[in-house]
DNA sequence: TTTGGAATTAGACTTAGTCTAATTATGGTT
DNA sequence: AACCATAATTAGACTAAGTCTAATTCCAAA
């Protein structure tokens, strides 16, 4: 439903250089880390260019920001509605697939009288490595 | 249970003074907030006591750190678990107080393995003004 | 092939927060 | 009261993350 089409031989080589790098990484990228990987695949590529391109794809759709307590923004490429674990001691971020139910999301919805654009979960605890 | 007892009064002035700006606001305030209003009750205190007296006050349990996207670091008197809604287009902070059923916690806990310390659901969108 | 808008670039700048070293305050002991 | 050890405070330099600006380059359509 009204989801624009991308069409993503169109993008600009340097957009295509910083969405390859979210998507080839195995884990949640910084902004720096994108920079630093964009640059092996294309020399010339600005650090503001990173940001903007960052912004745009994101603006599309084609990626996602997250926002956790503390360091920079990372970068996913899961675009999908989910939601992330964080381990206090080592900052590891894990996603999560939870059902939120549509009862919670209502009485958020009408508690703020936001009109909800999205919403996640955020889970902050020790992980089982950080644990012993 | 084990929850360390506080005793404010044993608190220097300036942590006195800090924990009172947060707690008077009517609104979360940021660090910087948080300094402008002190330096009123305390003409000397400097910006990095603020920032030791507000780590110190959220280590005690005192105050709570809200992380939202993008901006800079909030501070809550409510320290009791709770959830924020925030608006996409003005950056109001709205406090929720949601049921978030233990099936959904626990199911966080299963899937990344983590020992939960503390969750919140954070809801984007508009709110009531910006939607017109 | 010119031209106008969009994208990119380099680097200065800003904001938010941390760190360090020197100083000051506090509580306990004699 | 004087002394000591420890903790807290202070000023200001520093860092990290991200934004902004102005000049340049690219590209698609006329």
């Amino acid at each position: 439903m009204g989801r624009r089409e991308i069409d993503i031989s169109g993008l600009t080589k340097q957009r295509k250089a910083v969405l390859s790098v979210v998507r080839d990484a195995g884990e949640h990228l910084t902004a720096n880390d994108v920079f630093m990987r964009a640059r092996v695949i294309l020399p010339s590529i600005s650090f503001a260019t990173v940001y903007n391109s960052l912004r745009f794809l994101k603006d599309e759709g084609l990626l996602k920001e997250i926002h956790l307590g503390g360091g920079p923004v990372q970068y996913d490429k899961l675009t999908s509605r989910h939601d992330h674990a964080i381990c206090d001691s080592c900052g590891r971020v894990v996603d999560l697939h939870l059902e939120i139910p549509n009862s919670v999301t209502a009485a958020a919805e009408n508690a703020s009288g936001f009109r909800t654009k999205s919403f996640e979960l955020i889970l902050r605890g020790l992980c089982s490595d950080c644990r012993e």
